[in-house]
DNA sequence: CGAAAGGCTCTTTTT
DNA sequence: GAGCCTTTCG
């Protein structure tokens, strides 16, 4: 197979130029992937280069998988030597072999958003600090950005301008003493800690330097300052460093993502050779332009005088659709029955449909309509699965076995399931330490000689101590999965989370995590439980998302970065949503949101539906909205006029359109100012003749039995107990409902 | 000590 | 409307 062959002109130059600095400018859709894959594919085939040579970085882990999955195609066996991963992933890694030349244990743990900021209020506790004064997530923030900088507690303490700045610096340095104390890095330290061990150790730098002659990083607009950094360190030597990215759709600056990096790489490398990937294999005419109408607003997009300019060959395609709903639940239920439409006059299939939204709040109205209605969905986090409580517990046990150290899942666990050492002695433990200038852990050992206090704290205190011992005592010898199970078994988890509200549901997400662990079964015990650990702190919920799965998508207009679909609903284009109200008042954020606009926009391939709801619950307050300025930048000439049965009259479409510039949030009465595309009830089509006790069996649920039918509006909703699938409501016009 | 109840504050986006 | 924190009571 020619490797070169299919690629059109573009892509082609993307892939022979092998040699030096390369960076690529891709807009959506024009095969950006493909020219990556097939670069690394000709690197080894055609130039004999070895896969041990290559490292590609990527966003997610999911980016990564699907890469080693085409490359697998090109390059066969090879792909298992290749180094493919997330800057996280890689720099953890890196960390595990050669993070002792700077004092890191391999047996580190890496603290995820909600465990800095649990050892953040710790700290602010040990500073004296009001964390009502100073919040903790601000100050996580202050210090991600310091770290994101490289800058240090007294580099950060040098440059801070305010009050505000003096204490963060304080509590950076402290947070940062703790970390060590507990042999714990934040992700962020992951990347700096990896840069600073490379400036530190020239010998180690030479050596990964000599190994990763051929480096690639995809989404280079999202790239900060440190993976930048991280990268030049690796590339310098050779210098074959080949970046792509889409200036376009960057929009995680609030992660320190910065722009200028793309700047920065021409300037340290002036023979960059830059190609623009132009042509759009992705979407109609109709998508594709109107996503260039959007971003066209957009300042600065110049570079070195070429405007890129985005084409397609594909079919015009259908119109845009503009609908506005009476509440967020109209909204939704517009997007089920006109999924419902599409699938059943066979022009897509469910899985085919995704639905966008900017925040992760939006959600829950869609996800009621899709149950109401029994559509199959699939939805990327909200609460993610590694975040949960109970999920959480098992890991801060797993994890202090692997590293007694880790203070913060210490502090976790010492009481659950509840062990009669409450906050009392919690505080007396960790004052006592304190004193000795000792961990807490090292405390609790010493508990057994000396004791402090009474007997009643003492002993929970001293048998938790021993109970910790045995479970690593254990781990040496037992399998993962076995671990695992011991120590479910030894604190009697089952026993407790059943008696916690949803005690089942969070029961079953242990199991869940089992079936994660057991994965690992094949490695030996130490080994298997670091990859584990590893493995939970650094996945995504994207990254789980299953293919091919025949159910509708809800996500994130920032998850679907680098995903598409053929019909692509963004809801909530509504000004305070999209763009956020937290960017409205400043130029450079309300320039992202309408990146992510155009972000979702380009997720199309053949139809758009752009929704908003006239009155929308936020913060349980019910809103009048105003419609989002990012529709006044849409073509009118590529805006359908309403389907038939979602509009009442064509000419209300066109009022609709012209009044975007003037707020309904002035109109004196609500119910009359919403006159547009008002949504026909959905019609009635199947049995109505059911009744309580029929048993019926439905496409997705199984079998179950009729508890309750009631109408509603023109409909009848039952309510149906499933088979092991627990209770449903669903309303008969649209649930496929077979009597049994 | 711990369970339960009431009050508070936010809600952007995530490796 | 939910999660987190504090307070209160047994």
């Amino acid at each position: 197979m020619d490797i070169l062959a299919e690629l059109n002109h573009a892509q082609r130059e993307a892939v022979e130029a092998i040699d030096g600095p390369v960076l690529i400018l891709a807009g959506p859709g024009s095969g950006k992937t493909r020219v990556i894959t097939h670069r690394i594919a000709y690197l080894i085939r055609v130039c004999g280069v070895s896969p041990y040579h290559v490292m590609a970085v990527t966003f997610t882990n999911k980016a990564a998988r699907e890469m080693v999955e085409r490359l697998g195609q090109l390059v066969n066996y090879a792909v298992k030597d290749l180094t493919i991963g997330t800057f996280h992933a890689l720099c953890s890694r890196i960390l595990r072999r050669e993070g002792e030349a700077i004092g890191i244990d391999a047996r580190f743990v890496i603290y995820d958003a909600a465990d800095q900021i649990s050892l953040l209020k710790h700290s602010l506790q040990e500073l004296n600090l009001d964390p009502k004064q100073y919040a903790p997530v601000a100050l996580s923030s202050a210090i991600s950005s310091a770290k994101n900088n490289l800058l240090s507690p007294d580099d950060y303490r040098q440059r801070g301008r305010s009050y505000f700045d003096e204490i963060a610096a304080r509590v950076y340095e402290h947070y940062q003493q703790r970390l060590r104390e507990s042999g714990a890095l934040d992700f962020d330290d992951l990347l700096m800690m990896t840069v600073l061990l490379f400036r530190q150790n020239p010998e180690v730098l030479s050596r990964y330097q000599l190994l990763y002659r051929h480096l690639l990083v995809d989404e280079f607009q999202d790239t900060n300052l440190v993976q930048y950094a991280l990268i030049k360190q690796i590339g310098d030597k050779y210098r074959n460093i080949c970046v792509v990215g889409d200036p376009d759709q960057s929009i995680y600056s609030w992660r320190f993502a910065d722009l200028r990096n793309i700047l920065s790489f021409e300037n340290d490398y002036p023979d960059t050779k830059i190609i623009f990937l132009e042509q759009n294999y992705r979407s109609t005419k109709v998508i594709l332009e109107t996503a260039s109408q959007v971003i066209s607003v957009s300042q600065s997009r110049y570079h070195r005088g070429k405007l890129k300019q985005l084409w397609t060959n594909n079919e015009a395609g259908e119109l845009v659709t503009v609908v506005e709903t009476y509440t967020e639940q109209e909204e939704a239920q517009f997007v089920v029955s006109e999924i419902e439409r599409l699938v059943s006059h066979g022009q897509c299939s469910l899985g085919d449909c995704a639905v966008m939204y900017r925040t992760n709040a939006q959600s829950r109205a869609i996800e009621e309509t899709f149950i109401r209605y029994g559509m199959p969905y699939r939805l990327v986090a909200g609460t993610r699965f590694y975040e949960r409580r109970e999920v959480k517990d098992i890991i801060a046990y797993l994890r202090l076995i692997q590293n007694r150290r880790d203070s913060v899942s210490l502090l976790r666990v010492i009481n659950v399931p509840p062990r009669g050492i409450g906050e009392q002695s919690q505080t007396r433990l960790s004052v006592w330490a304190k004193s000795l200038g000792m961990s807490s852990y090292e405390a609790l050992r010493l508990l057994a000689k000396e004791t402090p206090f009474s007997p009643h704290i003492t002993k929970p205190l001293a048998a938790f101590y021993d109970m910790l011992e045995k479970l690593i005592e254990r781990s040496q010898e037992l399998s993962l999965v076995d671990l695992f199970d011991f120590v479910i078994g030894r604190i009697d988890y089952k026993g407790y989370i059943f008696n916690v509200p949803d005690g089942e549901e969070r029961w079953d997400n242990i199991l869940e995590l089992r079936s994660v662990a057991q994965e690992y079964r094949g490695l030996p015990p130490s080994e298997g439980l670091t990859a584990f650990l590893e493995g939970v702190a650094l996945v995504s919920d994207i990254d789980n998302m299953e293919e091919g799965a025949s159910a509708a998508t809800l996500i994130t207009l920032h998850k679907a970065k680098g995903l598409e679909f053929p019909v692509v609903f963004i809801v909530g284009m509504e000004d305070g949503l999209l763009p956020h109200f937290r960017s409205i008042d400043d130029p450079t954020q309300m320039e992202e949101e309408r990146r992510l606009f155009y972000v979702g926009v380009t997720r199309a391939k053949k139809k758009i539906y752009l929704a908003r709801a006239f009155r929308r619950n936020l913060m349980g307050r019910s809103m009048i909205t105003v419609p989002s300025r990012f529709l006044n930048d849409i073509p009118r000439d590529k805006i359908a006029p309403m389907l038939s049965g979602w509009q009442e009259e064509k000419s209300a479409v066109e009022a609709s359109l012209s009044s975007w510039s003037k707020p309904s949030i002035y109109s004196t009465d609500v119910r009359d100012s919403y006159s547009r595309n008002r949504i026909s009830p959905i019609p009635s089509i199947t049995l109505c003749n059911l009744k309580v006790g029929d048993r019926v069996r439905h496409s997705q649920f199984g079998e179950g039995v009729v508890v309750s039918c009631q109408s509603v509006k023109d409909d009848m909703e039952a309510t149906i107990a499933f088979d092991g699938q627990g209770v449903k409501k669903l309303l008969l016009s649209f649930a496929r409902l077979e009597k049994v």
